[in-house]
DNA sequence: ATATCAAATAGATGAATTTCAATGTGAGGT
DNA sequence: ACCTCACATTGAAATTCATCTATTTGATAT
């Protein structure tokens, strides 16, 4: 894991929509047009930001039809947090 | 905390050049000039990266006469740790 | 086949970020 | 007082990012 694959996980917490995304995903599975709904962006905007929470593996998506069902990912969000443990080891 | 506050203390993890400063905090404190040596910047690159990493909280800079030692903030890695285990309570 | 709905992609625009060269500031040292 | 060293600030250029409108893709239903 070199400096650049970690800074792409952590993009997905340095932006204040996909916070938001990530803490409206902490009920559970939600497809993209529920989370639009809940947010005051449009739906391209809400796809790219899917599209970076996706790439950092803090987020997955099942896809369902024409729906795409998106969750928050243990194994992504482990990785995140084996890099903060790390850091405090000193 | 809401999002834009938890949004600045990750901005310390998406950035390539500011992985790489934590990484070589992880020896200990370490001043500025230091850590310049050890980087492929410019000093003003370095100082606004500093800036950055202090704001979010995640590291401190400590004052001695015309230097700046830098260090890890283990109050700040706490409060990021936190957060990401936050998201792992489902 | 056509219509409809969910999501992605393309392309544009403005804002934010990264970077550097030049300059300023402030603390020691001579 | 002057010089030097460590760092910050300014201002500008280049790049990246967030956002939108418009369009496309892909899946289901009629």
């Amino acid at each position: 894991m070199n400096e650049k694959e970690i800074a792409t996980i952590f993009k997905a917490f340095c932006d204040e929509n996909r916070i938001r995304i990530l803490l409206l995903l902490l009920d559970g599975e939600k497809c993209a047009c529920r989370l639009l709904e809940e947010m005051n962006i449009t739906q391209p905007t809400l796809s790219h930001h899917m599209k970076i929470l996706c790439d950092s593996g803090i987020v997955v998506g099942r896809k369902d039809g024409k729906w795409i069902h998106y969750s928050l990912s243990d194994e992504g969000i482990e990785k995140a947090q084996k890099f903060i443990e790390f850091l405090r080891r000193k």
